[in-house]
RNA sequence: GGCUCCGUGGUCAAGUGGUUAAGACACCGCCCUUUCACGGCGGCUACAGGGGUUCGAAUCCCCUCGGAGUCACCA
């Protein structure tokens, strides 16, 4: 086999999604493991949908993804352009080559004329396809009325009869009746290509020899096929992905607000988790295991570990190889990260984040969720007096009174409040007052933080908070179990 | 609706004619413990349904059902 030259062509119409990160994600996989070229090629024939500065969005993400490409629009190649609108002049010469040979033909129907037609057809009930009318038009006529400025298309000429199929390398023989293909547009009104036509042509021009891509155009792709018969070129091998959904029934999209891969980013997942994670939509190594980097996948990759169904979108999944490595990330590593979470809590309170870190390093999920867990640092939360009362740590209102009521002399006496003398004396006036350590460190930590859990125990909370605050925060649990 | 594709627990999934049908997430329970997490141990839950083929089907065939994709001068 030559050697292997692998593209991912998306569309600039925005972030990267989800979806497209995994494609692009299998064909880099691809490329890499069979030690061949991976191909960034921007598709941007539709002029409508384009959106400003979407191209360098993709650079981006696949930048910040790892995903690296050999040739590309920023990085340049022997196959270039790599945006196919600076390509534009190329793919007439090819289509005018498809009408000499009949395998393609010059329409002027208009797109009104075309709607009603289609219109009318699906009031009746039918389904819409062109009727090749312009098929029809003398040779000669129609070369005339291209010449005279008239607004054309060029159509594919599908046979009416026979069959038309391919060979998936995941999903093995694909074939449909030529009879249910319509004769779709090549070359468009304003002289750009549909993808129809420019991946066709930009993939053989590009020497690609795998495609991947969404199941969204398996059933179309027997159609391409019949392009590259006609111009005599070798096709390359198709590996059509399943696509991503976001439950059973609905696809995950952009559109529809779900998460793009740098909505992921800035909502504080790592990029890592998220790789790693899309990886296992819709693919199984062969080995049991389920971390691995990106040099691993690579590693790891095979074609048959794909799946045929689609994968529904798991976040609480995503969240755990999320947390999992956070867990894994070294601690300086972790501080760096926290901080502008932890500053958007507690900006000016003096907390001390590298403690703080130490405490949240083991407990953080997604570093969006940061801010929250640590904002009764700065403000104590409205509480209820019932939060005194656990049973597993056997404790209620008096209980609560009474440890409080020895902590509260004992704290203040404290000279500094570093944690092992805190601890140290709590423990020591539990035991030495026939509390069970829990009946002692409940009511503090609840006093200190007016929560049920917190990212660390009494005597944490009561260094990070300082002695004042501590104090202060004692004095009004007090009150209102006194009340 | 036509065409194409898919169908193992709630989710991701292993499995390619003979298995007690893995594993992970989630969930539940227990242990650990100054809370909550973490960690450890254990548990619940699946071959869409019906026909075949076979000594034997999650694995092969057919039908039904369910779901997805696609039917543009979008990609």
């Amino acid at each position: 086999m030559a050697d292997v030259r692998t593209r991912f062509a998306p569309s600039p119409t925005g972030y990267l999604h989800l979806g497209g990160l995994r494609t692009a994600l299998y064909t880099y996989l691809f490329a890499r493991k069979n030690n061949g070229v991976f191909i960034l090629r921007i598709e941007d024939t539709d002029q409508e949908r384009e959106v400003p500065g979407a191209v360098e969005l993709i650079y981006q993400s696949m930048r910040e993804a790892g995903l690296t490409y050999d040739e590309g629009p920023d990085v340049g190649g022997a196959y270039g352009p790599y945006i196919q609108t600076q390509r534009r002049d190329l793919y007439l010469p090819y289509a005018l080559q498809l009408i000499e040979t009949g395998a393609a033909y010059p329409c002027f129907c208009t797109k009104e004329e075309l709607q009603e037609r289609r219109d009318a057809a699906t009031a009746r009930g039918e389904q819409f396809k062109y009727d090749k009318h312009c098929l029809h038009i003398p040779r000669d006529e129609a070369k005339r009325r291209m010449q005279s400025g008239e607004p054309f298309v060029i159509r594919q000429n599908v046979p009416a009869t026979g069959v038309a199929g391919f060979e998936d390398a995941l999903f093995g023989h694909v074939e449909v009746a030529c009879e249910t293909l319509d004769d779709n547009v090549l070359i468009k009104a304003d002289g750009l290509p549909t993808y129809n036509f420019a991946n066709v042509v930009d993939d053989h021009l590009m020497a690609i020899t795998h495609v991947m891509r969404g199941t969204e155009y398996l059933s179309s792709t027997p159609k391409y096929n019949l392009l590259y018969e006609a111009f005599g070129w070798q096709a390359p091998i198709y590996v059509h992905l399943p696509v991503v959904m976001k439950d059973a029934t609905r696809k995950l999209s952009k559109r529809y607000g779900d998460p793009s891969f740098e909505d992921l980013l800035a909502q504080g997942f790592v990029k890592e988790a998220i790789l790693n994670f899309i990886a296992l939509l819709g693919w199984c190594p062969k080995e049991e295991r389920e971390f691995f980097t990106l040099p691993e996948l690579v590693e790891a990759f095979d074609l048959d570990g794909l799946s045929k169904s689609p994968a529904i979108f798991n976040m609480e999944k995503l969240v755990w190889f999320n947390s999992e490595y956070i867990k894994k990330m070294d601690f300086e590593t972790y501080l760096r990260t926290a901080t502008p979470w932890f500053e958007q809590a507690l900006a000016g309170r003096g907390v001390d984040y590298r403690r703080l870190a130490e405490l949240m390093h083991g407990r953080t999920e997604v570093f969006n969720r940061v801010p929250d867990m640590v904002r009764f640092l700065a403000e104590l939360p409205e509480y209820e007096v019932e939060l005194f009362t656990h049973k597993k740590m056997k404790t209620d209102l008096a209980v609560a009174l009474t440890a409080l009521t020895l902590a509260r002399p004992a704290l203040a006496a404290l000279p500094t409040f570093d944690e092992e003398p805190l601890k140290e004396c709590l423990m020591a006036l539990a035991e030495s007052s026939g509390l069970k350590t829990g009946q002692m460190m409940w009511p503090v930590r609840v006093a200190l933080s007016g929560l049920a859990s917190t990212p660390g125990g009494a005597t944490e909370i009561a260094y990070l908070l300082g002695k004042e605050e501590s104090l202060r925060r004692i004095d009004l649990a007090l009150q209102k179990l006194s009340a």
